[in-house]
DNA sequence: CTGAAAGCGCTTACAG
DNA sequence: CTGAAAGCGCTTACAG
């Protein structure tokens, strides 16, 4: 199939490429008539534009680049959707890629995506990154950048997030309502500001209601799976009875803690309550239903896509660029792992 | 930041274009001098290709079109996580389109793939395509396109599936030797020939064992959701008591069923049998865990990706294409929610 | 070993 | 209202 182009179509009208592609944008210097023969005959040939022309020529590909550290994720593959669908509505497509969780793709991947020259780049960090010199290339080059979920601080750039903190306050302080005396927390890895961040807020929580902070019942997981939760869940069941309650730093991870004590007789939320994070489907299915926080991952790949597109209209306008964080509201979800 | 260019390199050096670009791709025909005084040089600049300019020139994108009806699904994700990291390292970047199962919406995202002018395409058809014009377009404008899992097969292309119909046979078959003796099926949608083919397998398993088919405990999920595996298997409790055995379209489902039972008091497996599809995670870690089918996402994924390349390149090259029809194996996950 | 020239397909400032 | 011309940044066949 031979592609249609401009050139064809002027030929077959006996005009120039200039006029047919003024018809085709719809120019107001065209006479109806030019305008009417150079449309039915592109409809008819059925001409599609050469977009790596187009690109070339306006600079833009109309493509933006999406880097999470990994699709198989409930909350990711909901950002991902969300950014998705709406980048489709507002004619952008998006180019996605992950990071694993390697600090090393990611700056690979940042570099692909520029020498792509995608419009703007989303991506929510790895939990390894510790060099930003990647990400402030981005800037430098002046490519839109928002970060969302997993951020830096010290990045200068709109970010997406929820307040991770007031997070973990209120799980834990679900917890205590619920009337734990002695709250475990399997926390996430010691880099990734959310989990510092939500382990402050369970620290603050128990300050508030005078609970004894106590560093032998915080387990860090490191790679935040089932099976950690499984295995800290046994750690506190045979070396620390007097524990009445568990904040997980995932759904995943406290399903792992629930499937331990399911197996070994103890009864939740009787002897222990267990509240977990982020509210995907699966805690609300397993026996007993996993009191959670809900983290609205739909609204955040949504409100960061919004946000870029916005950069980036202002980007190509040359207007100076209002970097801003938006903080999204989580809650907490009540539901049979915690008695309230 | 002002891009570097070819054009700059040139000029600094006091040589032609053409031999800087030659000198970048390592053409034999430029002096081992003047090549190293470019690349030098192309690394302190940090020159970067336009890609859009090289698009042009080469007619090539290095960029694949993926369209799938959801991404957030266990199944999907999973060969998406395939398809995204070995495209990667072979070059490729992927653009990721979500058809929402709908047939209008899949039609768009293949004519804007189209016009993007992605080097080829892979796809999962929505439950309700039935119109298959716009695929034959994409064969027709020479594109090479992968189809899998959702395929059809009045489409002449490559493909990538499971045998669905030995994959319910033997679902069934399970069940069957685990001693059930009246086996309802949970079926997907009437329109994708995957559960019709499961649907076929099941019946020709309760043939092959002399086990009479019965319409009646024959369900057919519309959404292949939770609520409609629980719905199900509700009526199944209230409505063919006789009932000892269920073999679900999905994990999903299979899990409703498993929570409806559980809440019930019905003990699975020794009243009755559950067996799923996919393989999900959550499947095995759901009290009882849940016996299934295990379906290869990721093999799906990585097979597919690397039959689309191969026409790429054979594409390019004007070679003829020889499609072809990959059919990877599934086997049967024992779990309790089947007693064998 | 080097470079002038053509061309990929489009857009747009400019002249008429 | 129309079109010739320049140019986006690269690649490559061709001449020397």
């Amino acid at each position: 199939m031979g592609e249609v182009t401009l050139k064809q179509i002027a030929e077959e009208l006996g005009i120039s490429v200039t006029t047919v592609s003024k018809a085709l944008k719809n120019y107001a210097d065209v006479s109806p008539k030019t305008k009417t023969a150079v449309i039915n005959l592109a409809n008819k040939l059925n001409y599609q534009p050469n977009s790596f022309a187009v690109n070339l020529r306006t600079k833009e590909s109309k493509t933006i680049g999406l880097i999470i550290p990994e699709i198989v994720h409930h909350f990711f593959s909901n950002v991902v959707n969300a950014i998705i669908e709406k980048a489709e509505k507002k004619g952008y497509l998006v180019i996605i890629l992950q990071s694993n969780e390697s600090e090393e793709l990611e700056k690979k991947q940042i570099d692909l995506l520029l020498s792509k020259r995608v419009d703007g780049i989303l991506m929510s960090l790895s939990n390894n990154t510790k060099n930003l010199d990647h990400l402030k290339k981005v800037i430098e080059h002046n490519v839109p950048l928002v970060l969302f979920d997993k951020i830096s601080k010290l990045l200068d750039c709109s970010k997406v997030v929820i307040d991770d903190k007031s997070a973990g306050y209120d799980a834990t302080e679900h917890l205590i309502k619920s009337g734990c005396k002695k709250i475990a927390h399997f926390r996430g890895p010691l880099n990734p500001q959310g989990s510092i961040d939500r382990f402050l807020g369970y620290k603050k929580a128990l300050e508030d209601y005078n609970l004894k902070f106590d560093s032998s019942i915080v387990f860090t997981c490191e790679k935040v799976s089932f099976n950690e939760g499984y295995k800290f869940a046994k750690k506190i069941h045979t070396e620390h009875k007097d524990v009445d309650g568990i904040f997980a730093i995932t759904d995943l991870v406290g399903i792992g803690a629930v499937a331990y004590f399911n197996e070994v007789g103890v009864k939740i939320p009787k002897q222990i309550g267990i509240i977990g994070f982020s509210n995907w489907f699966m805690a609300s299915v397993i026996s007993p239903s996993l009191s959670t926080i809900d983290q609205p991952g739909f609204e955040m790949g949504k409100k960061s896509l919004k946000l870029l597109l916005k950069e980036i209209k202002a980007t190509k306008k040359g207007n100076q660029i209002q970097h801003q964080t938006v903080v999204l509201p989580t809650k907490v979800i009540k539901r049979n792992s915690t008695a309230f």
